[in-house]
DNA sequence: AGCATAAGTCATCGATTGTTGACTTATGAC
DNA sequence: GTCATAAGTCAACAATCGATGACTTATGCT
């Protein structure tokens, strides 16, 4: 049937990993429990404490792992062409592999002050901070803010409501309409 | 110090509404304990029992109360001006009242596969259903979620982010820019 | 083969959860 | 004032939670 499973503790660093970002991802951090996570990874759940030291820490690893990289638009390019990058990163991304969207991870474990405190230096931080400073203008922050809640709504709208039209459209025409949405706001200036 | 407080059904009940609202808003369906909620409302537990049948019930009809009414531009009026409508209520309207708004309410508890149910019912059955009527061209659908996606995230941004600068900016300016948004979308016809 | 070490398991703790039933106390009709 | 009824309280249940320490078993080196 099954290998007897060798003992391998990275295999199942990652495993529990693997397993707690799925988890977290659908049923949030309150709503995931380390019996579960483990029963998924298919190991023990002391094992979580062993190797990550508690359940907060499990879940900071889990969603800290893949958020640093991803903006990949030139430095020197419009706000319209880091948003196009965006969509792509958060929305249009097949994400069947490496599991949700961190940021889509935190925002189903906001009810949690810390979760909520870092959710909101990430996104402010990075993500509008970089977007504020390619429009020009003089409510760049506002104009980059609405960027900002037009990309969290889409990966919402996919990810947590689940509607269907999102997923099944024609990627290049949903790059095409929201690159639309974004220019109106470069032609808006303040 | 405080009146002995009189024995009133409909007083508690509502106080107990209230309390649960503003508990389920901050710390989702998990985070909040039927302790919390009754020790807010200054009750005891058990009433919850007594007056809504279980916790789930008593989360069904705080989130059902008030998301009826609301959506109140002409039926015959452009996508643009139901926008501008769903941007005062969901975003702009001073909540401190009567608590969040419904649909943020869920989306913080979205990890239960009931409450996910439900959310996606509200906003695609009604919200998206209207918002599409009102565009013309190919993928009206697909535009019309674009729309839900940007207002649904501009409420993420100011309830669940915690972003200032949505809050703090000038209402009109906020209504000017999503409204060129959507009309951006309006003349983007499939 | 033998052994030290690390990987994995088991039993269990205390705290908290939703929920129930029996009990006490205030209120309004007569 | 008396008393039935409803409103509110108390104690406790079983289940589940995160977490700990002692225990067992496999692995790799010699």
């Amino acid at each position: 049937m099954n290998a007897p499973k060798r003992r391998d503790r990275a295999a199942t660093r990652t495993a529990l990993l693997d397993a707690a970002r799925r988890r977290f991802a659908e049923h949030g951090f309150d709503g995931a429990s380390v019996r579960d996570i483990a029963a998924d990874a298919g190991v023990d759940a002391t094992l979580i404490f062993r190797y990550f030291g508690s359940k907060k820490d499990l879940f900071a690893e889990a969603v800290q792992a893949d958020v640093p990289e991803g903006i990949s638009a030139g430095d020197d390019a419009g706000p319209a062409a880091l948003a196009d990058a965006l969509v792509r990163e958060v929305v249009l991304d097949d994400r069947a592999a490496s599991g949700e969207h961190p940021l889509l991870v935190m925002l189903r474990s906001a009810g949690r002050p810390e979760v909520r405190e870092r959710l909101r230096e990430e996104v402010c931080g990075r993500y509008l901070a970089d977007l504020a400073g390619r429009f020009d203008g003089e409510d760049a922050d506002l104009r980059a803010e609405l960027v900002g809640a037009l990309l969290l709504g889409m990966g919402v709208m996919r990810s947590v409501v689940g509607s269907p039209v999102l997923s099944e459209a024609d990627p290049e025409r949903v790059r095409a309409l929201s690159g639309a949405m974004v220019e109106a706001l470069e032609r808006a200036k303040g």
